[in-house]
RNA sequence: GGGCGCGUAGCUCAAACGGAUAGAGCAUCAGAUUUCUAAUCUGAGGGUUGCAGGUUCGAUUCCUGCCGCGCCUACCA
C-alpha cells in the first residue's frame, strides 16, 4: 500500500505543478522521512524549484502545501525546516488497506524475462562463490515473479571448456580410469568432491612437465569436436557433476527451467549463423597484421571514447565510412579476438550467438530433452542435438538478466556492444549484466581450513578462492554445517516434536541463515567469508526474522485463532474510529512505525528490481522483524485487558506475521512452524 | 600503462536521482525472564566517512588530483 500511495502522491504533485507553475517534471522525488514523526513521505521538491521559480524554497513549499488540495488517503501536508514538504497519511485508512493484504496492482509489461544464473563449470563441486550467484539469481527471479512478471530461469553449462578438459585429463592421464571406471565413480555420493580434488591435482600436474600442457590442449580440441571417446568421457563427467549441482541448489530451493549447453551451441552451429551476421554488419573485421594477425576481432567494450547521447546521435547521422574508419583504428590492446587464427571461436563469440538466440535473433533453436525432475514435479530441460518433439518454448524473450560476477563485466559489455553493432539497440538496452562481487575467505577462515598462506596473503583482509588450488569452501559442506548446527538447537528446544519435524525445521533454519547471509551484503561488496558470521543465527540473520514469525504464530496458536483471518477481518472487528485512536498521536508512533513498515513489501520489491539489488529486501525484512520484536516485548497481547485493544494488537501481530512470511518467501526463505 | 570497483565505529556492513541528528549487527560493558519460548529486549561507550581541493542552499553520495587496496586487461572459459 505504501507504493500505491506514493504513486498517487507523485501524480498529484505532477498535476499540481503543471496547473500552478506550468512546469513539467518527469520525476517527482519522494523520500522517506528519517523519523515517522515527520510523516510518511517527504518531498524536497521546493529546493529544486527554488532556482526555476526564483523564490525561496520555504515560500514555494508553503504555496504547494496550501494549494495542493485534497488527496485521497492523505491527511495533511506540512512545511518543515528550510523547505521540506512532509505528507501525513490517514493512518487508519492505510492500516485497514494493509490488513486486507491486497496490494493494488500496477501495469505489468507483457514480455517474458530470462534470468541466467549459476552457470557453474561442471567439473567440480560448487563452492560458496557459486552459492552467492545462485542465491542472488534465484531471489531476483522471485522478485520478478512477485511483481507479476513471467520468468524463464536458465543455467548455462560450459561442458566443453578447459575446466572440464582438466578433469578429463585427470581421469585419463593421472588416475588412469576407463570410461566404465568413471561411470562407477559417478554413482558414488558426492562425485563432485572427487572431481574437486582431481581438478586441483591436474592443475599441479601441468606444472610438472610442459608436455602435459600439450595433452590438455589436445583433450580440449577433442571435446569441442565431439563424437570421440574423450568427448564421451567428458559427457559422463560433466553430466554427473551437473546433476550434483542441481541437487546442491535444490537443497536451497533453487530450481532451473532450462540448461543450455555449450556443446549444442557448437554442434548446432549457432556460431556460424552469428558469424555471418557479425561480418555483414561490420562488427567483426579480419586483422591482417600484428599480434592478432589472422584473427577476426572486434573492439573491446569500454575502450572507445565515451559518447554522449548527442554524439551518438550525430554518429548515427554521419556517413557510414566514418564509423568503420574509427573501428579500423582500434589498437591491438583494444582488440578482442573473437575467432582465433586457427578458425576456432572463443567464448565471447559463442556468448554473442547464445544471446542472439535468447532474443530470437539467430534463426536457430536448440533441441530439448527432459533432464531433471524436481521432487515438486517441476521439470528441468536440457539442450540436445536431437530433442524430444514435445517441449516448452524457451528464448524469444524481451528482457535479459545475467547474474555473472564483476570480473566478467568487460566480456558482458562486449556482447552488448556486438548486439548494438548488429543494430539491435532495444535488445541491447534490455540486456542487464547483474554484476556482483566474489566471495573470498578471511585469512583466519583460510587458516582454519588448513590452507598454507604466504605472508603476503596473511596480511590481506581477504583471499580469493581458487578452484585450481582446491582452495575454498564447498557449498554442500557449508550447508551440512548449518544444518547440523541448527539441528542441535532444535533438538534441545523441541523434544516434543518428532524426528522428521525437527529435521525439517533445522533445514529451514539452515537455508534461512545461508540465503539471508548471501543477500544482506550489497552486490558490489566483496564478502569476506568467515564461518563465525555465516553460522550465526543471532542478530542480523535469517533465523532472527524467522523467529519473529514463530513468536507471532505462537500468540495465535495459544489464543486458538487464525492469524491471517484475524488480520484480514480487522475491519469488521474494530471500527475505523477506534483504529484511528489506537494509531494516532506521538504515543503510538512506535506502533504506527510497525504498521508502516508492514505496508512496504511491494514498494521494496519494486526498488530491488529497479536497482537489481536484493539486499534492500533483506534490510527491510530485518527492520520489520526488529520492530516486531520490540513490539512483542512491550505488549503482552494475550494478557491485554481491554478487548478492543487486544483485537488491535492481535491484528498488528497478524499483519506483520503475514508480511514477514511473504517477504521471506521472496528471499526463498521458509518460515518454520516452531523454533 | 589503460579500464572497472572499493576505502564509513575495534570487526563485518548500511545510508534509494545529493537532503533533516551518518545507522545496524558482531565484539565489549551494564541491565531485563513467576508473562505470547531470551535464537529476544533495554542501555552505554565507540566516527575528522582515506587525504586535499571544487560544485551546491546542502556532499558519505557528484567533479578533479593524490594515497592505499582489489578485479579485469590471454589466439583460457
Amino acid at each position: 500500500m505504501y507504493r500505491h500511495l506514493e504513486r498517487r502522491l507523485a501524480q498529484h504533485i505532477r498535476d499540481f505543478l503543471r496547473r500552478m507553475y506550468s512546469l513539467e517534471v518527469d520525476r517527482v522525488v519522494i523520500e522517506q522521512p528519517p523519523n515517522v514523526q515527520f510523516g510518511e513521505y517527504a518531498l524536497p521538491l521546493a529546493f529544486e524549484l527554488a532556482k526555476k521559480l526564483r523564490k525561496a524554497p520555504r515560500k514555494i513549499a508553503e504555496e504547494i502545501v496550501s494549494g495542493i488540495g485534497v488527496i485521497e488517503g492523505f491527511e495533511k501536508f506540512e512545511v518543515a525546516g528550510a523547505g521540506y514538504i512532509n505528507a501525513r497519511v490517514n493512518r487508519a485508512a492505510l492500516a485497514l488497506a494493509v490488513a486486507k493484504g491486497e496490494e493494488p496492482g500496477t501495469e505489468v509489461p507483457s514480455g517474458k524475462i530470462l534470468v541466467e544464473h549459476s552457470s557453474i563449470n561442471p567439473n567440480k563441486a560448487a563452492h560458496i562463490g557459486h552459492l552467492r550467484n545462485a542465491i542472488l539469481g534465484d531471489t531476483f527471479v522471485r522478485l520478478l515473479q512477485y511483481a507479476g512478471r513471467k520468468v524463464d530461469v536458465q543455467n548455462y553449462i560450459d561442458n566443453t571448456g578447459v575446466q572440464v578438459a582438466d578433469v578429463v585429463v585427470g581421469f585419463q592421464h593421472i588416475d588412469r580410469k576407463s570410461l566404465s571406471d568413471v561411470e562407477q565413480l559417478t554413482k558414488r555420493p558426492r562425485f563432485d568432491y572427487y572431481c574437486w580434488d582431481l581438478y586441483a591435482r591436474a592443475s599441479q600436474w601441468y606444472e610438472q612437465d610442459p608436455e602435459n600442457k600439450k595433452i590438455r590442449l589436445k583433450t580440449l580440441h577433442e571435446l569441442e569436436r565431439g563424437g570421440n571417446e574423450t568427448a564421451a568421457l567428458a559427457e559422463t563427467i560433466s553430466t554427473a557433476v551437473l546433476r550434483r549441482h542441481l541437487e546442491t541448489m535444490d537443497r536451497l530451493d533453487i530450481e532451473y527451467d532450462f540448461l543450455p549447453r555449450e556443446s549444442e551451441i557448437l554442434h548446432l552451429h549457432f556460431w556460424d549463423a552469428a558469424f555471418q551476421k557479425l561480418k555483414d554488419a561490420g562488427v567483426l573485421y579480419f586483422e591482417n597484421e600484428g599480434r592478432n594477425k589472422g584473427c577476426w576481432v572486434m573492439r573491446r567494450a569500454g575502450t572507445g571514447k565515451p559518447l554522449t547521447a548527442e554524439q551518438a546521435e550525430e554518429k548515427n547521422e554521419s556517413a557510414e565510412k566514418n564509423v568503420s574508419e574509427a573501428d579500423k583504428s582500434v589498437s591491438e590492446e583494444d582488440q578482442k579476438v573473437i575467432v582465433r587464427s586457427n578458425g576456432t571461436v572463443g567464448y565471447v563469440g559463442k556468448d554473442i550467438a547464445y544471446h542472439m538466440w535468447k532474443y530470437g535473433l539467430l534463426g536457430k533453436d536448440f533441441g530439448y530433452r527432459k533432464f531433471f525432475l524436481y521432487p515438486n514435479q517441476h521439470q528441468c530441460w536440457i539442450s540436445a542435438e536431437q530433442g524430444e518433439s514435445e517441449h516448452p518454448h524457451f528464448g524469444d524473450v524481451s528482457e535479459i538478466y545475467n547474474v555473472i560476477d564483476a570480473r566478467q563485466s568487460e566480456a558482458q559489455n562486449t556482447v552488448i556492444e556486438a548486439l548494438r553493432g548488429l543494430g539491435y539497440n532495444p535488445q541491447a538496452d534490455h540486456y542487464t549484466h547483474f554484476s556482483y562481487e566474489m566471495v573470498a575467505l578471511t585469512p583466519r577462515c583460510a587458516a582454519e581450513l588448513g590452507y598454507e598462506l604466504s605472508e603476503d596473503e596473511r596480511a590481506r583482509s581477504y583471499i580469493e578462492v581458487s578452484g585450481r588450488r582446491g582452495f575454498g569452501v564447498k557449498a554442500d559442506d557449508l550447508i551440512d554445517k548449518l544444518i547440523a548446527s541448527a539441528q542441535k538447537e532444535v533438538d534441545s528446544r523441541h523434544a516434543e516434536l518428532n524426528g522428521s519435524e525437527r529435521e525439517k525445521i533445522a533445514r529451514q533454519i539452515a537455508v534461512g541463515a545461508l540465503r539471508y547471509f548471501m543477500l544482506k551484503y550489497t552486490k558490489q561488496s566483496v564478502i569476506a567469508f568467515d564461518f563465525k558470521d555465516a553460522l550465526s543465527f543471532e542478530g542480523e540473520t535469517g533465523p532472527y526474522a524467522q523467529y519473529a514469525v514463530v513468536r507471532a504464530s505462537n500468540i495465535f496458536r495459544k489464543g486458538g485463532m487464525d492469524a491471517d483471518a484475524f488480520a484480514k477481518e480487522l475491519g469488521s472487528k474494530i471500527s475505523a474510529d477506534e483504529l484511528a485512536k489506537f494509531l494516532a498521536g506521538k504515543d503510538n508512533d512506535e506502533l504506527w512505525d510497525l504498521w508502516l513498515a508492514a505496508s512496504k513489501t511491494a514498494y521494496i520489491v519494486d526498488q530491488c528490481i529497479a536497482t537489481t539489488e536484493p539486499a534492500y529486501l533483506a534490510k527491510h525484512v530485518f527492520q520489520l522483524a526488529q520492530l516486531f520484536n520490540t513490539f512483542y516485548h512491550r505488549h503482552p497481547i494475550l494478557a491485554e485487558g481491554d478487548e478492543q485493544k487486544k483485537k488491535f494488537l492481535l491484528a498488528t501481530a497478524g499483519v506483520v506475521r503475514r508480511e514477514l512470511i511473504r517477504a521471506l518467501a521472496v528471499m526463498g526463505i521458509e518460515s518454520p512452524p516452531a523454533m
